[in-house]
DNA sequence: GCTTCATACCTAACAGTGCTAGGTATGAAG
DNA sequence: CTTCATACCTAGCACTGTTAGGTATGAAGC
């Protein structure tokens, strides 16, 4: 499904987070596991995560290490801070409230 | 409680089109319409909502027309098109999508 | 009359962000 | 040697909320 840019940016932070709250991982990667997550609907784009997963680094959100793996290719891996930890839980908090008002605004009468 | 610019971005169309589908309103009661959606949270600046409603006219999602208030004021009400309905219907299908996906990366341990 | 406040609409300049469309490089498979 | 998936990165563009204003009406208080 063709999801708007507007609506793309809102998540993308949180779903970022999200997942590495999980443990380590890479922007490759990150990518596969946003279309699993979404039950292959959301696709996003190398052009987009690379300056998001960047923009997190430099708000002290996650933090990045290389290795190499085991196929031989070098990886840069990402992992949560304990900053990033805390502004995962202020996403969940605005998301929440935000779904919410939606909620209520498309309830009623049709 | 203070929302990223991007989910007031993703949410604004979802949730002027929510609030016109049961009946026109205008500007300045549409924001106050959402600040009660959101228990008083989500707080609308106008210069954010005004373009909002214009670009939307303009994708002829909705339309305008003038009236004069019991008060006397004139306002600009705007009422929800048949584009519009169909546009509410697939910001629902994409926010349904993005939340269960979020829901799903927040799950799981800790 | 005069001031003040809530109502009501609008706009310009700015900063931030995804998208498009590229580039570079490695390793495996044929 | 070619092709494909993997893996990372960047520049220019268009779009959008925020900030910070402007303009105007009507009601209330003095």
């Amino acid at each position: 499904m063709k999801v708007t840019k507007e609506l793309v940016a809102a998540s993308a932070t949180a779903l970022v987070l999200g997942i590495l709250r999980h443990g380590p991982s890479y922007g490759y990667a990150i990518i596969n596991q946003v279309r699993d997550l979404s039950g292959g609907e959301l696709e996003w784009s190398e052009g987009m995560l690379y300056p998001v997963l960047h923009r997190l680094e430099d708000q002290g959100l996650i933090e990045s290490y290389s290795e190499r793996a085991e196929s031989g290719r070098a990886r840069r891996y990402y992992r949560l801070l304990a900053d990033g930890r805390r502004a995962l839980a202020a996403e969940q908090q605005q998301w929440t409230l935000v779904h919410a008002a939606l909620t209520r605004a498309w309830a009623g009468k049709s």
